[in-house]
RNA sequence: GGCCGGAUGGCAGAGUGGCUAUGCAGCGGACUGCAAAUCCGCGUACAGCGGUUCGAUUCCGCUUCCGGCCUCCA
Protein backbone atom coordinates (compact mmCIF):
# COMPACT_ATOMS: atom_id res chain seq x y z
CA UNK A 1 0.00 0.00 0.00
CA UNK A 2 1.61 3.41 -0.70
CA UNK A 3 2.31 5.36 1.86
CA UNK A 4 1.44 9.04 0.85
CA UNK A 5 3.08 11.85 3.17
CA UNK A 6 2.86 15.44 3.04
CA UNK A 7 6.49 17.31 2.90
CA UNK A 8 6.72 20.51 3.79
CA UNK A 9 9.57 21.31 1.53
CA UNK A 10 7.01 20.92 -1.15
CA UNK A 11 4.13 21.97 -0.10
CA UNK A 12 2.30 18.46 -1.50
CA UNK A 13 1.71 15.22 -0.29
CA UNK A 14 3.87 12.79 -2.03
CA UNK A 15 4.25 9.17 -2.30
CA UNK A 16 6.88 7.89 0.27
CA UNK A 17 9.57 6.03 -1.22
CA UNK A 18 12.05 5.25 1.50
CA UNK A 19 16.21 5.45 0.27
CA UNK A 20 16.77 2.06 1.66
CA UNK A 21 13.20 0.03 2.40
CA UNK A 22 15.63 -2.11 4.63
CA UNK A 23 16.66 0.67 6.42
CA UNK A 24 14.12 3.48 6.96
CA UNK A 25 15.12 6.37 8.78
CA UNK A 26 13.08 9.31 10.51
CA UNK A 27 14.66 12.13 12.54
CA UNK A 28 12.46 14.40 15.04
CA UNK A 29 13.43 17.01 17.17
CA UNK A 30 13.24 15.81 20.52
CA UNK A 31 13.08 18.23 24.07
CA UNK A 32 14.94 20.50 25.81
CA UNK A 33 15.40 18.89 29.12
CA UNK A 34 14.49 22.07 31.54
CA UNK A 35 11.02 21.56 32.84
CA UNK A 36 8.13 19.40 32.89
CA UNK A 37 6.86 18.21 29.03
CA UNK A 38 3.69 20.18 28.24
CA UNK A 39 0.68 19.21 25.99
CA UNK A 40 2.16 20.52 22.91
CA UNK A 41 5.47 18.83 23.41
CA UNK A 42 3.12 15.66 23.56
CA UNK A 43 1.25 16.13 20.58
CA UNK A 44 4.52 16.19 18.31
CA UNK A 45 5.69 13.32 20.07
CA UNK A 46 2.59 11.62 19.25
CA UNK A 47 1.93 12.57 15.66
CA UNK A 48 5.71 11.44 14.88
CA UNK A 49 5.06 8.14 17.21
CA UNK A 50 1.98 7.31 14.69
CA UNK A 51 4.49 7.63 11.79
CA UNK A 52 7.03 5.15 13.36
CA UNK A 53 3.81 2.89 14.10
CA UNK A 54 2.93 3.19 10.85
CA UNK A 55 6.19 2.65 9.14
CA UNK A 56 7.28 -0.29 10.76
CA UNK A 57 3.52 -1.78 10.17
CA UNK A 58 4.68 -1.14 6.63
CA UNK A 59 8.14 -1.87 6.73
CA UNK A 60 8.64 -3.89 9.28
CA UNK A 61 10.15 -3.00 13.08
CA UNK A 62 13.40 -4.14 12.16
CA UNK A 63 13.61 -1.82 9.21
CA UNK A 64 12.71 1.42 10.41
CA UNK A 65 15.17 3.41 12.80
CA UNK A 66 13.68 6.34 14.47
CA UNK A 67 16.02 8.94 16.15
CA UNK A 68 14.62 11.78 18.13
CA UNK A 69 17.35 14.01 20.53
CA UNK A 70 17.78 15.31 23.67
CA UNK A 71 19.11 19.25 24.03
CA UNK A 72 21.04 18.78 27.46
CA UNK A 73 22.71 22.04 27.47
CA UNK A 74 21.04 25.12 26.60
CA UNK A 75 20.42 28.34 28.15
CA UNK A 76 17.05 27.80 29.52
CA UNK A 77 18.41 24.72 31.57
CA UNK A 78 21.06 26.94 32.86
CA UNK A 79 18.71 29.31 34.10
CA UNK A 80 16.18 26.19 35.66
CA UNK A 81 19.57 25.38 37.23
CA UNK A 82 19.87 28.49 38.99
CA UNK A 83 16.69 28.81 39.64
CA UNK A 84 16.19 24.99 41.71
CA UNK A 85 19.67 25.37 43.52
CA UNK A 86 20.29 22.26 41.32
CA UNK A 87 23.16 21.21 39.35
CA UNK A 88 22.45 21.16 35.54
CA UNK A 89 23.62 17.57 35.31
CA UNK A 90 20.55 16.87 37.64
CA UNK A 91 18.41 19.02 35.93
CA UNK A 92 19.01 17.64 32.89
CA UNK A 93 19.02 13.77 34.44
CA UNK A 94 15.51 14.44 36.37
CA UNK A 95 13.81 16.48 33.51
CA UNK A 96 14.71 13.47 31.23
CA UNK A 97 13.20 10.92 33.54
CA UNK A 98 10.11 12.57 33.28
CA UNK A 99 10.17 13.18 29.72
CA UNK A 100 10.20 9.65 29.31
CA UNK A 101 7.71 8.41 31.86
CA UNK A 102 5.26 11.17 30.64
CA UNK A 103 5.44 9.65 26.81
CA UNK A 104 5.44 6.38 28.16
CA UNK A 105 2.17 7.19 29.69
CA UNK A 106 1.38 8.03 26.55
CA UNK A 107 1.29 5.23 24.40
CA UNK A 108 4.62 6.70 23.20
CA UNK A 109 7.40 3.84 21.92
CA UNK A 110 10.70 5.13 22.75
CA UNK A 111 13.02 5.86 19.68
CA UNK A 112 16.07 3.32 18.50
CA UNK A 113 18.36 6.07 19.53
CA UNK A 114 18.30 9.05 21.59
CA UNK A 115 21.01 11.18 21.43
CA UNK A 116 21.85 14.21 23.35
CA UNK A 117 23.89 16.79 22.67
CA UNK A 118 26.65 16.72 25.34
CA UNK A 119 27.87 13.11 23.95
CA UNK A 120 28.25 14.94 20.63
CA UNK A 121 30.35 18.09 21.20
CA UNK A 122 33.45 16.31 19.05
CA UNK A 123 31.52 15.39 16.38
CA UNK A 124 30.03 19.26 16.48
CA UNK A 125 33.04 20.92 16.47
CA UNK A 126 34.24 18.17 13.39
CA UNK A 127 31.06 19.68 11.42
CA UNK A 128 31.76 23.14 12.65
CA UNK A 129 35.65 22.86 11.29
CA UNK A 130 34.34 21.34 7.96
CA UNK A 131 32.13 24.36 7.02
CA UNK A 132 34.63 26.71 8.11
CA UNK A 133 37.11 25.02 6.03
CA UNK A 134 34.51 25.11 2.82
CA UNK A 135 34.31 29.02 3.29
CA UNK A 136 30.65 28.39 4.70
CA UNK A 137 31.28 30.00 8.43
CA UNK A 138 33.58 31.62 9.84
CA UNK A 139 35.04 32.55 13.53
CA UNK A 140 35.00 35.76 15.07
CA UNK A 141 35.41 36.94 18.77
CA UNK A 142 34.98 33.39 20.38
CA UNK A 143 31.78 32.48 18.57
CA UNK A 144 31.81 30.44 15.12
CA UNK A 145 28.83 31.86 12.58
CA UNK A 146 27.56 30.68 9.66
CA UNK A 147 27.56 32.41 6.63
CA UNK A 148 24.31 32.55 5.13
CA UNK A 149 25.34 34.11 2.30
CA UNK A 150 27.04 31.39 1.04
CA UNK A 151 24.21 28.93 1.06
CA UNK A 152 22.00 29.95 -2.23
CA UNK A 153 19.11 28.06 -1.04
CA UNK A 154 18.74 29.45 2.12
CA UNK A 155 14.98 29.96 3.21
CA UNK A 156 13.81 27.48 0.63
CA UNK A 157 12.19 25.53 3.54
CA UNK A 158 10.27 28.50 5.26
CA UNK A 159 9.99 30.30 2.03
CA UNK A 160 11.49 33.56 2.93
CA UNK A 161 14.03 35.44 1.55
CA UNK A 162 16.98 36.87 3.33
CA UNK A 163 15.40 40.22 2.18
CA UNK A 164 12.46 39.65 3.77
CA UNK A 165 14.24 38.55 7.18
CA UNK A 166 16.34 41.37 7.28
CA UNK A 167 12.78 43.43 6.59
CA UNK A 168 11.57 42.11 9.57
CA UNK A 169 14.38 43.87 11.33
CA UNK A 170 13.94 41.13 14.91
CA UNK A 171 17.63 39.57 14.09
CA UNK A 172 19.96 40.01 16.63
CA UNK A 173 22.88 42.43 14.92
CA UNK A 174 25.91 41.53 16.87
CA UNK A 175 28.72 43.62 15.17
CA UNK A 176 31.14 40.67 14.50
CA UNK A 177 28.69 39.32 12.34
CA UNK A 178 29.55 39.71 8.79
CA UNK A 179 25.69 39.66 8.12
CA UNK A 180 22.70 40.29 10.43
CA UNK A 181 21.32 36.67 9.23
CA UNK A 182 24.17 35.09 10.29
CA UNK A 183 23.56 32.74 13.09
CA UNK A 184 25.65 30.81 16.20
CA UNK A 185 27.15 27.71 15.20
CA UNK A 186 29.43 28.19 18.91
CA UNK A 187 29.74 30.52 21.58
CA UNK A 188 31.62 31.48 24.23
CA UNK A 189 31.05 30.55 27.81
CA UNK A 190 31.89 32.17 30.95
CA UNK A 191 33.37 30.21 33.76
CA UNK A 192 30.74 29.47 35.56
CA UNK A 193 29.02 28.41 32.32
CA UNK A 194 29.26 24.81 30.91
CA UNK A 195 31.49 25.06 28.51
CA UNK A 196 34.29 22.48 26.06
CA UNK A 197 37.27 23.54 24.76
CA UNK A 198 37.67 24.17 20.84
CA UNK A 199 39.09 26.01 18.34
CA UNK A 200 37.25 29.19 18.97
CA UNK A 201 38.20 28.89 22.89
CA UNK A 202 35.85 27.26 25.58
CA UNK A 203 32.67 27.59 24.65
CA UNK A 204 29.30 26.00 24.18
CA UNK A 205 27.37 24.73 20.54
CA UNK A 206 24.37 27.19 18.99
CA UNK A 207 20.93 25.33 18.91
CA UNK A 208 20.80 23.94 15.62
CA UNK A 209 24.21 22.38 15.34
CA UNK A 210 23.41 19.71 17.60
CA UNK A 211 20.53 18.48 15.15
CA UNK A 212 23.15 18.56 12.27
CA UNK A 213 25.55 16.56 14.40
CA UNK A 214 23.88 14.06 15.70
CA UNK A 215 21.49 13.03 12.71
CA UNK A 216 24.58 12.77 10.55
CA UNK A 217 26.32 10.21 13.03
CA UNK A 218 22.88 7.83 13.47
CA UNK A 219 21.15 8.23 10.07
CA UNK A 220 23.79 9.20 7.80
CA UNK A 221 24.41 12.22 5.71
CA UNK A 222 20.74 11.63 3.99
CA UNK A 223 17.66 9.91 5.32
CA UNK A 224 14.47 10.00 4.70
CA UNK A 225 12.33 11.78 7.02
CA UNK A 226 12.99 15.03 9.29
CA UNK A 227 9.92 16.28 11.67
CA UNK A 228 9.26 18.50 14.44
CA UNK A 229 6.66 21.57 15.51
CA UNK A 230 5.88 24.23 12.62
CA UNK A 231 7.23 26.59 14.73
CA UNK A 232 11.01 24.30 14.48
CA UNK A 233 10.94 25.29 10.21
CA UNK A 234 12.12 29.02 11.01
CA UNK A 235 14.89 29.64 11.95
CA UNK A 236 15.70 26.04 13.27
CA UNK A 237 15.34 23.61 10.53
CA UNK A 238 16.19 26.27 8.05
CA UNK A 239 19.52 26.51 10.10
CA UNK A 240 20.00 22.65 10.37
CA UNK A 241 19.73 22.41 5.98
CA UNK A 242 22.08 25.15 5.78
CA UNK A 243 24.46 23.86 7.92
CA UNK A 244 24.50 19.97 6.79
CA UNK A 245 23.69 20.66 3.31
CA UNK A 246 26.66 22.85 3.57
CA UNK A 247 28.85 20.39 5.43
CA UNK A 248 27.87 17.56 2.94
CA UNK A 249 28.16 19.23 -0.04
CA UNK A 250 24.86 18.66 -1.05
CA UNK A 251 23.04 21.08 -3.22
CA UNK A 252 19.54 21.61 -1.58
CA UNK A 253 17.51 20.33 1.12
CA UNK A 254 16.20 17.54 -0.04
CA UNK A 255 20.23 16.38 0.18
CA UNK A 256 19.73 16.24 3.95
CA UNK A 257 16.52 14.79 4.41
CA UNK A 258 13.96 13.59 1.55
CA UNK A 259 10.52 14.31 3.44
CA UNK A 260 10.01 17.32 6.09
CA UNK A 261 7.01 16.92 7.81
CA UNK A 262 5.43 19.83 10.63
CA UNK A 263 3.00 18.76 13.39
CA UNK A 264 -0.12 22.00 14.16
CA UNK A 265 0.18 23.80 17.12
CA UNK A 266 -1.97 23.25 19.86
CA UNK A 267 -3.86 26.38 22.10
CA UNK A 268 -5.54 26.00 25.00
CA UNK A 269 -9.17 26.73 25.43
CA UNK A 270 -8.79 29.09 21.79
CA UNK A 271 -5.77 31.12 23.06
CA UNK A 272 -1.56 30.29 22.64
CA UNK A 273 -0.30 28.60 25.50
CA UNK A 274 1.87 30.27 27.02
CA UNK A 275 3.53 30.59 30.39
CA UNK A 276 2.84 34.06 30.61
CA UNK A 277 -0.75 33.40 29.75
CA UNK A 278 -1.13 31.51 32.73
CA UNK A 279 -2.38 28.27 30.33
CA UNK A 280 0.36 26.21 30.34
CA UNK A 281 -0.93 22.80 30.82
CA UNK A 282 1.81 20.17 31.38
CA UNK A 283 1.16 16.25 30.48
CA UNK A 284 1.77 15.80 34.36
CA UNK A 285 -1.73 17.91 34.32
CA UNK A 286 -3.24 16.31 31.57
CA UNK A 287 -2.50 13.03 32.93
CA UNK A 288 -3.63 13.58 36.63
CA UNK A 289 -6.89 14.43 34.96
CA UNK A 290 -7.07 11.21 32.23
CA UNK A 291 -5.51 7.63 32.02
CA UNK A 292 -2.65 8.65 29.14
CA UNK A 293 -4.76 6.74 26.11
CA UNK A 294 -7.56 9.35 26.40
CA UNK A 295 -4.86 12.04 26.49
CA UNK A 296 -3.11 9.77 23.38
CA UNK A 297 -6.83 10.16 21.80
CA UNK A 298 -7.62 13.30 22.65
CA UNK A 299 -4.62 14.20 20.66
CA UNK A 300 -5.33 12.37 17.65
CA UNK A 301 -8.69 13.27 17.35
CA UNK A 302 -7.32 16.13 14.97
CA UNK A 303 -5.14 15.90 11.84
CA UNK A 304 -1.41 16.53 13.10
CA UNK A 305 -0.72 19.48 10.63
CA UNK A 306 -3.96 20.91 11.65
CA UNK A 307 -4.13 23.34 14.74
CA UNK A 308 -5.91 21.75 17.47
CA UNK A 309 -7.30 23.21 20.45
CA UNK A 310 -7.08 21.59 24.16
CA UNK A 311 -9.94 21.82 26.44
CA UNK A 312 -11.94 19.63 28.96
CA UNK A 313 -14.90 18.86 26.79
CA UNK A 314 -12.22 16.97 24.33
CA UNK A 315 -10.58 14.84 26.83
CA UNK A 316 -13.80 13.70 27.97
CA UNK A 317 -15.11 13.19 24.48
CA UNK A 318 -12.23 10.64 24.04
CA UNK A 319 -12.72 8.83 27.33
CA UNK A 320 -16.48 8.13 25.92
CA UNK A 321 -15.05 7.11 22.52
CA UNK A 322 -12.30 4.17 24.62
CA UNK A 323 -15.49 3.51 26.71
CA UNK A 324 -17.05 2.66 23.45
CA UNK A 325 -14.48 0.51 21.98
CA UNK A 326 -13.59 -1.74 25.03
CA UNK A 327 -17.20 -2.30 25.35
CA UNK A 328 -16.96 -3.49 21.86
CA UNK A 329 -14.18 -5.54 22.87
CA UNK A 330 -14.92 -6.69 25.76
CA UNK A 331 -16.37 -10.93 24.70
CA UNK A 332 -13.00 -11.18 22.96
CA UNK A 333 -11.85 -14.37 23.02
CA UNK A 334 -8.35 -14.06 22.57
CA UNK A 335 -5.63 -11.44 22.86
CA UNK A 336 -5.78 -11.54 18.81
CA UNK A 337 -3.80 -11.95 16.19
CA UNK A 338 -6.29 -9.88 13.75
CA UNK A 339 -5.49 -7.49 11.13
CA UNK A 340 -5.85 -4.00 11.04
CA UNK A 341 -8.91 -2.50 8.78
CA UNK A 342 -8.66 -1.98 5.67
CA UNK A 343 -9.99 1.74 5.56
CA UNK A 344 -8.64 2.29 8.86
CA UNK A 345 -4.84 1.33 7.50
CA UNK A 346 -5.89 3.58 4.06
CA UNK A 347 -6.55 6.23 6.40
CA UNK A 348 -3.45 6.08 8.22
CA UNK A 349 -1.58 5.48 4.63
CA UNK A 350 -2.84 9.24 3.67
CA UNK A 351 -0.73 11.70 5.31
CA UNK A 352 -1.72 9.84 8.66
CA UNK A 353 -5.31 10.51 8.73
CA UNK A 354 -5.73 9.44 12.52
CA UNK A 355 -9.24 11.30 12.39
CA UNK A 356 -10.92 9.23 9.71
CA UNK A 357 -8.94 5.96 10.91
CA UNK A 358 -10.85 7.00 14.16
CA UNK A 359 -14.00 6.97 12.33
CA UNK A 360 -13.94 3.87 10.35
CA UNK A 361 -12.67 2.42 13.83
CA UNK A 362 -16.37 3.52 15.39
CA UNK A 363 -18.25 2.40 12.23
CA UNK A 364 -16.53 -1.28 13.35
CA UNK A 365 -17.70 -0.97 16.69
CA UNK A 366 -20.90 -0.64 15.10
CA UNK A 367 -20.69 -3.15 13.18
CA UNK A 368 -19.32 -5.60 16.56
CA UNK A 369 -22.07 -4.05 18.31
CA UNK A 370 -24.92 -5.68 15.56
CA UNK A 371 -22.78 -8.91 14.61
CA UNK A 372 -23.85 -12.39 15.16
CA UNK A 373 -21.82 -14.31 17.29
CA UNK A 374 -19.72 -16.17 14.29
CA UNK A 375 -18.39 -12.85 12.76
CA UNK A 376 -18.29 -11.04 15.62
CA UNK A 377 -14.76 -12.14 16.77
CA UNK A 378 -13.26 -11.68 13.81
CA UNK A 379 -14.42 -7.62 13.75
CA UNK A 380 -13.34 -7.52 17.27
CA UNK A 381 -9.49 -8.41 16.15
CA UNK A 382 -9.44 -6.12 13.35
CA UNK A 383 -10.83 -3.79 15.70
CA UNK A 384 -8.35 -4.50 18.66
CA UNK A 385 -5.16 -4.58 16.05
CA UNK A 386 -6.52 -0.90 14.87
CA UNK A 387 -6.29 0.39 17.92
CA UNK A 388 -2.86 -0.83 18.18
CA UNK A 389 -1.96 1.11 15.68
CA UNK A 390 -2.43 3.63 16.57
CA UNK A 391 -0.87 3.00 19.92
CA UNK A 392 -4.54 2.67 21.38
CA UNK A 393 -6.67 0.06 23.06
CA UNK A 394 -2.93 -1.44 24.84
CA UNK A 395 -5.63 -2.32 27.51
CA UNK A 396 -7.52 -5.38 28.13
CA UNK A 397 -11.37 -4.62 28.13
CA UNK A 398 -11.49 -5.73 31.91
CA UNK A 399 -8.61 -4.03 32.94
CA UNK A 400 -9.80 -0.51 31.25
CA UNK A 401 -13.44 -0.80 32.55
CA UNK A 402 -12.95 -2.49 35.92
CA UNK A 403 -9.62 -1.80 36.95
CA UNK A 404 -8.12 0.15 39.74
CA UNK A 405 -8.17 0.57 43.27
CA UNK A 406 -11.74 -0.46 44.14
CA UNK A 407 -12.31 -4.53 45.55
CA UNK A 408 -13.76 -6.53 43.32
CA UNK A 409 -15.35 -9.26 45.61
CA UNK A 410 -16.92 -6.36 47.36
CA UNK A 411 -18.70 -5.11 44.63
CA UNK A 412 -19.59 -8.33 43.56
CA UNK A 413 -21.10 -9.15 46.63
CA UNK A 414 -23.15 -6.13 46.68
CA UNK A 415 -24.50 -7.19 43.10
CA UNK A 416 -25.14 -10.49 44.43
CA UNK A 417 -27.41 -8.31 47.25
CA UNK A 418 -29.15 -6.94 44.93
CA UNK A 419 -30.06 -9.34 42.33
CA UNK A 420 -31.54 -11.08 45.67
CA UNK A 421 -33.26 -8.17 46.89
CA UNK A 422 -34.59 -7.78 42.21
CA UNK A 423 -35.60 -11.03 42.70
CA UNK A 424 -37.63 -10.64 45.36
CA UNK A 425 -39.19 -7.33 44.16
CA UNK A 426 -37.75 -5.36 47.01
CA UNK A 427 -36.97 -2.98 44.11
CA UNK A 428 -35.88 -0.03 46.77
CA UNK A 429 -33.56 -1.99 48.29
CA UNK A 430 -32.29 -2.70 44.65
CA UNK A 431 -31.54 0.70 43.71
CA UNK A 432 -30.61 1.94 46.77
CA UNK A 433 -27.75 -0.91 46.40
CA UNK A 434 -27.09 0.94 42.75
CA UNK A 435 -26.81 4.06 43.61
CA UNK A 436 -24.47 3.30 47.00
CA UNK A 437 -22.46 1.76 44.41
CA UNK A 438 -22.73 4.85 41.53
CA UNK A 439 -21.53 6.80 44.52
CA UNK A 440 -17.90 5.35 44.07
CA UNK A 441 -18.36 5.12 40.41
CA UNK A 442 -19.32 1.55 40.21
CA UNK A 443 -21.87 1.37 36.96
CA UNK A 444 -24.24 -2.04 37.60
CA UNK A 445 -25.21 -3.30 33.75
CA UNK A 446 -27.73 -5.76 33.55
CA UNK A 447 -27.68 -7.97 30.59
CA UNK A 448 -29.56 -11.62 29.44
CA UNK A 449 -26.78 -13.21 31.15
CA UNK A 450 -26.97 -11.03 34.66
CA UNK A 451 -25.23 -8.26 35.67
CA UNK A 452 -21.75 -6.81 34.93
CA UNK A 453 -20.12 -3.52 36.16
CA UNK A 454 -17.70 -1.56 34.99
CA UNK A 455 -16.22 2.60 35.91
CA UNK A 456 -18.25 5.38 34.72
C1' G B 1 5.09 45.17 7.46
C1' G B 2 6.86 40.12 5.21
C1' C B 3 5.92 34.75 4.69
C1' C B 4 2.46 30.70 5.60
C1' G B 5 -1.92 28.19 7.19
C1' G B 6 -7.24 28.02 8.49
C1' A B 7 -12.88 29.14 8.29
C1' U B 8 -17.69 22.59 7.58
C1' G B 9 -24.30 21.19 11.26
C1' G B 10 -25.25 22.82 18.91
C1' C B 11 -19.96 20.78 19.63
C1' A B 12 -15.77 17.80 17.80
C1' G B 13 -14.05 16.47 13.05
C1' A B 14 -13.06 13.98 7.96
C1' G B 15 -14.01 14.49 2.97
C1' U B 16 -15.73 15.32 -2.01
C1' G B 17 -16.74 18.90 -8.90
C1' G B 18 -22.79 15.85 -8.93
C1' C B 19 -24.14 10.08 -4.80
C1' U B 20 -23.46 15.23 1.39
C1' A B 21 -18.52 10.78 6.62
C1' U B 22 -17.95 9.63 11.77
C1' G B 23 -18.55 10.68 16.96
C1' C B 24 -20.64 13.58 21.12
C1' A B 25 -24.93 16.20 22.62
C1' G B 26 -30.43 16.46 21.49
C1' C B 27 -35.28 14.28 19.99
C1' G B 28 -38.39 9.80 18.96
C1' G B 29 -38.61 4.40 19.20
C1' A B 30 -37.05 -0.91 20.58
C1' C B 31 -35.24 -3.46 24.83
C1' U B 32 -35.87 -2.87 30.32
C1' G B 33 -39.06 -3.37 37.24
C1' C B 34 -35.79 1.11 36.98
C1' A B 35 -31.20 2.42 34.99
C1' A B 36 -27.07 1.61 31.90
C1' A B 37 -25.36 -0.38 27.51
C1' U B 38 -26.88 -1.61 22.68
C1' C B 39 -29.84 -1.26 18.28
C1' C B 40 -33.31 1.56 14.85
C1' G B 41 -35.01 6.40 13.13
C1' C B 42 -34.53 11.98 12.95
C1' G B 43 -30.30 17.27 11.50
C1' U B 44 -29.15 18.64 3.53
C1' A B 45 -23.65 22.25 7.60
C1' C B 46 -19.82 23.81 4.45
C1' A B 47 -17.59 32.48 6.48
C1' G B 48 -19.24 36.44 2.65
C1' C B 49 -19.15 38.23 -2.45
C1' G B 50 -17.90 37.34 -7.38
C1' G B 51 -15.92 33.95 -11.34
C1' U B 52 -15.17 29.07 -14.05
C1' U B 53 -18.78 24.97 -14.87
C1' C B 54 -24.54 21.71 -17.21
C1' G B 55 -23.52 21.55 -11.83
C1' A B 56 -19.03 24.20 -6.42
C1' U B 57 -18.95 23.17 0.19
C1' U B 58 -15.05 21.13 -3.14
C1' C B 59 -11.43 24.89 -8.46
C1' C B 60 -10.01 30.47 -9.13
C1' G B 61 -10.18 35.69 -7.34
C1' C B 62 -11.44 39.31 -3.74
C1' U B 63 -13.28 40.51 1.25
C1' U B 64 -13.84 39.51 6.43
C1' C B 65 -12.36 36.92 10.64
C1' C B 66 -8.90 33.46 13.29
C1' G B 67 -4.07 31.39 13.90
C1' G B 68 1.41 30.37 13.22
C1' C B 69 6.44 32.08 12.08
C1' C B 70 9.78 36.43 11.27
C1' U B 71 16.52 34.06 15.39
C1' C B 72 13.05 31.20 23.04
C1' C B 73 9.36 27.78 21.05
C1' A B 74 6.59 21.04 19.64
Amino acid sequence: MALVLYNSLTRRKEEFRPIDSQNVRMYVCGPTVYDYAHIGNARAVVAFDLLYRVLRHEYGAAHVKYVRNITDVEDKIMAAAEASGQTIGEVTARTTAQYHEDMAALGSLPPDIEPRATQYIPQMIALIERLIAAGHAYAAEGHALFRVASYAKYGALSRRSRKDMIAGARVEVAPFKEDPGDFVLWKPSTRDQPGWGSPWGRGRPGWHIECSAMSENTLGETFDIHGGGLDLIFPHHENEIAQSVCAHGGAGPQDFARIWMHNGMLTVAGAKMAKSEGNFITVRDALAQAPGEVVRLALLGTHYRAPLDWTEDRLHEARQTLDRFYRALETEIAPSDGYVDDDVRLALSDDLNAPLALSHMHELTGAINRASRAERARLQHALAASGRLLGLLQNSPDEWLRGGEADAKDIEAQIAARALARKERRFADADRIRDELAADGILLEDGPGGTTWRRG
